[in-house]
DNA sequence: TTTGTTAGTATTAATTTGCTACTTACTGTG
DNA sequence: CACAGTAAGTAGCAAATTAATACTAACAAA
């Protein structure tokens, strides 16, 4: 069967469609964890569970745009790095109905976060062996978590997860926990070094030597 | 709005979805080349062009089992490696209706392809330069070829465009297609040595030193 | 001035990668 | 049957990276 006849057989007779939602993994490092923006559900199914933010796509809206209206409308964040990770098309996923979900993920640094969210950020360590998370949300996280533990070495996503001006231990923190294990001062350096600029500030009131602060070069 | 709220909305008003296809990227390897399988179409849009096969997303398959099912019913193949790449979500990606098709790619050896088959397969390279390709699915083709390009050096896919046996020649030439550049000979086989076990058998019938045949280990 | 603490640099060993050259084993030709 | 041609396979070393440790620098507080 060719895909036209396909098209064909699809629209006339049996013309049920899934519903396409988009599911959003925020993440963000607070207190030296990985940390994931979830919901407590109050409504069934998954009554009381934690879950991802999400929203249905719209006809007029790209999957992008979804994900970026989820992030707006659950968070008020805008301008921050958001990729697509994986659609997730299991039959009962959701009990309700059939929905094919896309899920992206976004970083945010810490100090972005408006305080009114900051309750709502977990530990994904934690949630993912507690496995009080509503639907595939837990292996969205999981999946989201070992896409950026990837990406963290070819990429330059880490920056996505520290503030404008920020200090070389706090960048190397960021990809300690990003990767899971520690690094080389020196070598870290050495190797970030043509992505980075030094400024001519310096931390201060910290009880020991200042930190000079850098931005992002490009 | 909760997700609840859009849930409850979107199922009475606005009830119109879109439609959800899987495309798929199947690649090989043939004259030293990365391959893709394209078919003409025959019907508008796109009349003439070269496409991916594709399905639509039946209400009773999970994405996988669509992506199974277009690649057994386009080629006759079972039982080869085949991941979920990307979803394309554009508004007007088909202009027939809204579609968001989730692409997948897979990988089949040269001689595991029927003979039936052979002629559909196109070099990935000059397809992607020619641009006589319909809908998004040059976009798709050049996603895959990325994300095997990236796979290539910390998974084992390469094996997946080889036979069962196999000589290190014929191995290390998979790895240069897909990572575009030349290895060296010595510092290949060291580094693959741990995931191939060697046989007692060799090459004939070349007029020159035969090569031992190698199986993957495990 | 001393101590505690973290920032940042220097140095060296171990490993991996880049590269060249060699030996080995076959076929076909004189 | 030697020799040329060709690709398989191995050896070895230089260059670059990574692993690891030790050091010096700059602050606050006692």
């Amino acid at each position: 069967m060719t895909e036209e006849e396909f098209v064909r057989q699809y629209d006339s007779s049996a013309f049920q469609k899934p519903s396409v939602a988009v599911d959003l993994v925020l993440f963000t490092v607070m207190q030296e964890q990985l940390c994931v923006l979830l919901t407590e559900r109050n409504q069934h199914p998954f009554l009381g569970r934690l879950s991802l933010p999400g929203v249905f796509v719209r006809m007029d809206e790209t999957l992008d745009e979804a994900a970026h209206r989820a992030l707006y409308q659950k968070t008020g964040l805008h301008d921050i790095y958001l990729e697509q990770l994986y659609t997730w098309g299991a039959l009962e996923r959701d009990p309700r109905m059939r929905i094919i979900s896309v899920s992206y993920y976004a970083l945010v640094p810490d100090a972005q976060i408006p305080d009114s969210e900051r309750g709502k950020f977990f530990p994904a360590e934690e949630i993912l062996q507690c496995k009080n998370i509503a639907f595939d949300h837990g292996d969205m996280i999981a999946y989201g978590r070992e896409r950026i533990r990837n990406k963290v070495s070819y990429t330059e996503i880490a920056f996505s997860l520290v503030p404008e001006e920020f200090t070389l231990p706090q960048l190397q923190k960021i990809y300690e926990i990003l990767l899971g294990q520690k690094l080389y001062k020196a070598n870290f350096r050495k190797k970030i070094a043509d992505k980075i600029q030094p400024t001519e500030k310096f931390t201060s009131g910290n009880k020991h030597r200042p930190s000079r602060i850098y931005r992002k070069k490009d």
